[in-house]
DNA sequence: CTGAAAGCGCTTACAG
DNA sequence: CTGAAAGCGCTTACAG
């Protein structure tokens, strides 16, 4: 009741051990009638390669990687990566190495040491920085990679991504269009790529906007705030960098006696059950993450499988309209 | 500028790739004076052991595995998961191999399959259902696993699970006393095994309450809680089974101008940024899933170095009052 | 087109 | 205590 190995199948088949492995691999070298006869065999047995020997003998681990590098406990309210992790799965048969770790060298010395086990045959690079380290590394080591979310900064490497500025863009003109001049915006990590990117569209499009710098917590959401709601010169409009922000800023509103949408409007980028769930539901920008992560999942497939590196532009965030949004009353 | 290998320290250090490798394991065999000889060697070149070729000579895949058999669509929601994960991972030094499947013959198909490719050393078997095919599957695999979330129903396994039973119980005590009568609950899905230990729960404390089956979407919490407000009896305070449904029931309620906490409690089973961030914030049942994470994994590596199976029971959730619950005022 | 052999990097009996 | 060898299950040149 052991499982069985191509040695077996060589066996039952009268062929060479050799044989077996090109014939199951679809490779030339063996004739039809020989292929088939190995293929029937290796069914009716329940065959099924071993992915560690195979790993050993230098070819593919079957297995990709994906690394978190950040705070562990506050993950959990991210929603984004459990939709690109499962987006990526959908489209993709092989095994998915996740490791959450706590600092950028950490990471790195994961890429190294997976690289180094032949664990994986690719990863995907997430949270890219500005001048990201990790690219060079992947790079230099000729590890296979897809940078998600990296518009620029992404070296020769094939990237997926989205266009944030537009997207910044766009919620920054329906804001101008419904009479607001105090823009404000709630920003995440300023180490981020994405946040450098929308924080330029969004001073191209609210030239003299306030730009708060935060975290994507609720608590420091409150904070940002709190600070622009009780400053000089309130905004009487604010462009949040993720969900659990807005609604944290909402909770502040309401708490100041500032009404939303009369006196404040307020936008999220990235939707979620959040917005929409609580009141006035928030207006978002939306999009569908699983199909990015099926998008990214199917750029990786074609660099392991040889293609040169190409930039694919996912669609574009889309602005829903909610009633967290109205035109300026004042 | 390759990898080193055991045979390039047993070169360096004068000695057999046998006895490299019993003194990097900390193995008896080797005299101290070869051992640290061989370490110092092994450091100096930067080695690191292949987990591939480890695993083929029968030894451990350094990796355990953990399959979610659930629509992976509403994964994103679910927070739970992601801070089991790296609750999970702050105490395990190996990969984790993560893989979303869409039915639980996949999940089956998929421990057969790792372990028969001697990908993983140990699984965690969580989403327990009543008498769940898993467990005689990986007993008799012999496949290390333990159940997350199984009191009960998890045969010779280890276990790592928390008193949902007294948890609710506690809830509807704590609702009794504020002098509610006509108390409901909204449930999770029918087929797992928490959701009957609650089930009964709820049926023991507060008889005759009744029980609308869901399953965690804001859709079905949303359809639950119109049924349950519009129907004859009205229920005075409902329990949802999770964060979403109840922030959705919410919604509903104040839709249907029933007021919260006026004329409708509201509890949450399951703590998250929702049910803190909206208005008014939700009475909760909170844990600390990323120290049952912990747990969970600590238990996975008594398993597997040997430890007979144990039982532990993880902290009760709490009950956090918030202003969505309130005495009955009728 | 096919077979026999070497090799991937380890671990583990088995002799000395 | 140590060394030489076999073996894990594949793949891949290399001969026939």
């Amino acid at each position: 009741m052991k499982r069985p190995t191509i040695k077996d199948i060589a066996t039952r088949a009268g062929v060479s051990k050799g044989a077996v492995s090109l014939a199951l691999n679809g490779r030339p070298g063996v004739s039809d009638a020989t292929r088939e006869r190995v293929l029937s065999v290796a069914s009716s047995l329940g065959y099924r390669p071993s992915s560690t020997a195979r790993a050993l003998s230098s070819a593919s681990a079957d297995a990709v990687g994906l690394v978190l590098a950040r705070p562990a406990r506050t993950l959990g309210a991210e929603s984004f990566f459990f939709q690109l992790i499962a987006g990526i799965q959908a489209e993709l048969s092989m095994a998915l190495l996740l490791q959450v770790v706590d600092s950028h060298e950490a990471e790195i010395e994961l890429y190294r040491r997976w690289w180094a086990e032949h664990r994986v045959d690719g990863v995907f690079l997430v949270d890219l920085r500005v001048d990201d380290p990790r690219v060079p590394l992947v790079e230099s080591l000729g590890l296979p990679a897809v940078v998600v979310g990296g518009a620029g900064h992404h070296g020769n490497l094939t990237s997926v991504w989205a266009d944030d500025a537009k997207a910044m863009t766009s919620v920054v003109s329906y804001l101008l269009s419904l009479g607001h001049k105090r823009i404000a915006r709630v920003a995440g990590l300023p180490s981020l790529l994405h946040t450098a990117r929308r924080d330029a569209a969004f001073q191209a499009a609210a030239p003299g906007g306030v730009i708060v710098s935060a975290d994507y917590t609720d608590e420091r959401g409150a904070a940002a705030t709190r600070e622009l709601l009780t400053g000089a010169q309130r905004p009487t409009a604010i462009v949040y960098d993720n969900d659990v922000m807005a609604v944290a800023g909402a909770g502040v509103a309401a708490e100041l006696g500032v009404a939303v949408p009369a006196e404040l409007s307020i936008v999220a980028f990235d939707d979620s059950p959040l917005c929409r769930l609580i009141h006035p539901p928030l207006t978002a920008l939306t999009r569908d993450t699983f199909a990015f992560g099926a998008r990214a999942a199917r750029a990786l497939l074609a660099v392991l499988s040889g293609a040169r590196p190409t930039d694919t532009e996912d669609t574009t965030p889309v602005l829903v309209p909610r009633a967290s949004t109205a035109q300026i009353s004042s």
